[in-house]
RNA sequence: CGGGGUGUGGCGCAGUCCGGUUAGCGCACCUGCUUUGGGAGCAGGGGGCCGCAGGUUCGAAUCCUGCCACCCCGACCA
């Protein structure tokens, strides 16, 4: 069999549908832009969700649940949050439905017409909302901190997999608070939580930064965001944190009474990663060979593959490293598929991303070695078979900062400062990437930008800096520079 | 919603212009033998309401009409 993959070079969109499809992560469903996410793309969502869970709980959240229908009086509730999504939503009009008698198959009960239409959720802060105004009565009750693992459905127009679905799964936090100081630090605290998720973990580099009033979340008065750069030089939203001010509390009445016993409206937030960090896992790491994976979110760390198959003295070689390695906390499987030789499965454990591969022979077993592929780099080496196991723990660490260092690498080398606006087209045309440029502050402006070049305000960066400089499309003072790029 | 395109075994396609045996091919799948240190070879085998509904015709994957679905490019978005 020949490559299944197509280059990066030749269609980076194609690459990344066939990384998706080929590496069994998911495919397209019957639905219109929905997916199916397949065991491998699952396992990997879950190692995600896992290590997020434990860092929310780590900083005092809890998690609950809440409907998936919303009554469509509470989305308008709030005016910016309603226009926002009222255009990308799925609506529940009946309940019921009938066999057609004016021939086969079934059609909607007009009898069973809901009295008021249900929303499918693109989010959930106004059924939220709507609970927390009787959860929440005194100071005492605040802040209140909780996370929920949920779908929702938004009805884009165009949809590729994990990055822009129909339906995704997220997660979405929302919490209440006594002060807006204190709301604004949960939020920003939030933003390191994602930034740390995805260096640690994802080995993906990502820019903290806060959202011009343009790109802000619908009904928030400050969005902090984690921006990470694309292998194609596109930039990827990977997660945001909102500061809702008053804005929910007011919509849906939610007041507390403070320590002096007089009533104030509840401050704010709201945070939410999807998977759509799945798709920015594949396009920060992966190759032309297949999916390349973190080994901390990796289902499997280790692959053995017999060679040239199962047999006794390589099963227990196997057996043994393998029993160290799961000492040690290293998940490892040992490939004893006996139909599919050895160049099979070494090209197909490389479509799937598992990190490090081990080969053994009973050439290697005279030797005392063993075979030692990383997926990174592709290298190959012989290792001793003393000590593998503790080689292997630090081959997997080498690995996660190796990824991470590439991928940052990748960032400084495609992030341009520009001044002038010729430049600031041409380094999109010819190199793509992060523009760093001067900008008048004016949403007419940032639009102006976006329509010309497809180039949006990615962030203002949360280490920016005050420079006077001139804004790169009007000539206009500028206090600093900020980040753009074309963005998925 | 505007522009373009495609619907043929699980996947990728040919065949359609110019109607005519039993609808082909590659991959995948099943069986057997030989292989096995980078995607094996040979032999045999299974699997199709040709997107749907009408129409023209002795005869339709192919021509006509209508519908549906999906994909790509735009406006929207995590």
């Amino acid at each position: 069999m020949a490559k299944v993959i197509t280059a990066r070079s030749e269609d980076y969109s194609k690459w990344y549908g066939d990384i998706v499809t080929n590496a069994n992560m998911a495919e397209h469903s019957a639905v219109r832009g929905c997916m199916v996410i397949k065991p491998h793309g699952f396992a990997i969502w879950e190692k995600m969700r896992d290590q997020l869970d434990k860092m929310f709980k780590d900083t005092g959240h809890v998690n609950a649940y809440f409907p998936l229908f919303i009554p469509k009086s509470f989305l308008s509730r709030e005016a910016e949050h309603v226009e926002g999504f009222a255009k990308e939503c799925a609506v529940v009009t009946h309940h019921r439905l009938m066999s057609d008698p004016n021939g086969k198959g079934l059609i909607v009960d007009p009898e069973a017409k809901l009295e008021e239409e249900l929303i499918v959720r693109p989010t959930s802060e106004t059924i939220i909302w709507d609970t927390y105004k009787n959860w929440i009565n005194s100071y005492r009750d605040l802040p209140l901190l909780i996370n929920q693992w949920a779908n929702v459905v938004r009805w884009e127009m165009r949809t590729r997999m994990f990055l822009r679905t129909t339906e995704f799964l997220w997660q979405e936090g929302h919490t209440a608070h006594a002060t807006r100081e204190e709301a604004v630090e949960e939020a920003k605290q939030m933003q390191k939580v994602y930034a740390q998720f995805a260096e640690e973990w994802m080995a993906m580099p990502v820019i903290q930064g806060s959202k011009t009033v343009n790109e802000r979340f619908a009904g928030a008065e400050e969005t902090w965001t984690i921006e990470a750069l694309m292998q194609d030089g596109k930039a990827l939203q990977a997660g945001t944190s909102h500061f809702l001010a008053q804005n929910f509390a007011k919509a849906f009445d939610v007041k507390f009474l403070n320590e002096n016993n007089k009533e104030e409206y509840v401050w704010a937030t709201s945070w939410g990663v999807s998977t759509r960090l799945v798709g920015g896992l594949i396009m920060t790491h992966s190759d032309d060979d297949g999916l390349v994976l973190p080994p901390k979110l990796a289902p499997t760390q280790v692959v053995i593959v017999p060679i040239p198959k199962p047999k006794v003295e390589i099963d227990e070689v196997a057996e043994k490293i393998m029993k160290e390695l799961r000492a040690k906390g290293v998940s490892v499987k040992y490939d004893t598929d006996k139909k599919k030789r050895p160049g099979f499965k070494f090209a197909e454990h490389e479509l799937h991303g598992v990190p490090v591969r081990l080969g053994i022979g009973m050439r290697d077993i005279e030797n005392g070695q063993v075979e030692v592929a990383r997926r990174d780099t592709k290298e190959k080496t012989s290792q001793p078979l003393e000590g593998i196991s503790s080689y292997i723990v630090d081959l997997l660490d080498d690995i996660q900062n190796n990824l991470f260092n590439r991928a940052v690498q990748f960032r400084t080398e495609h992030t341009t400062s520009v001044d002038n606006f010729d430049d600031f087209k041409n380094v999109l045309e010819e190199k793509s990437g992060f523009i760093s440029a001067h900008w008048d502050g004016s949403t007419e402006t940032e639009l102006k930008i976006k329509e010309l070049t497809k180039a949006s305000a990615r962030c203002i960066p949360n280490d920016f800096e005050e420079e006077e400089g001139k804004c790169v499309l009007t000539g206009k003072p500028s206090k600093g520079r900020i980040l753009f790029a074309k963005a998925y």
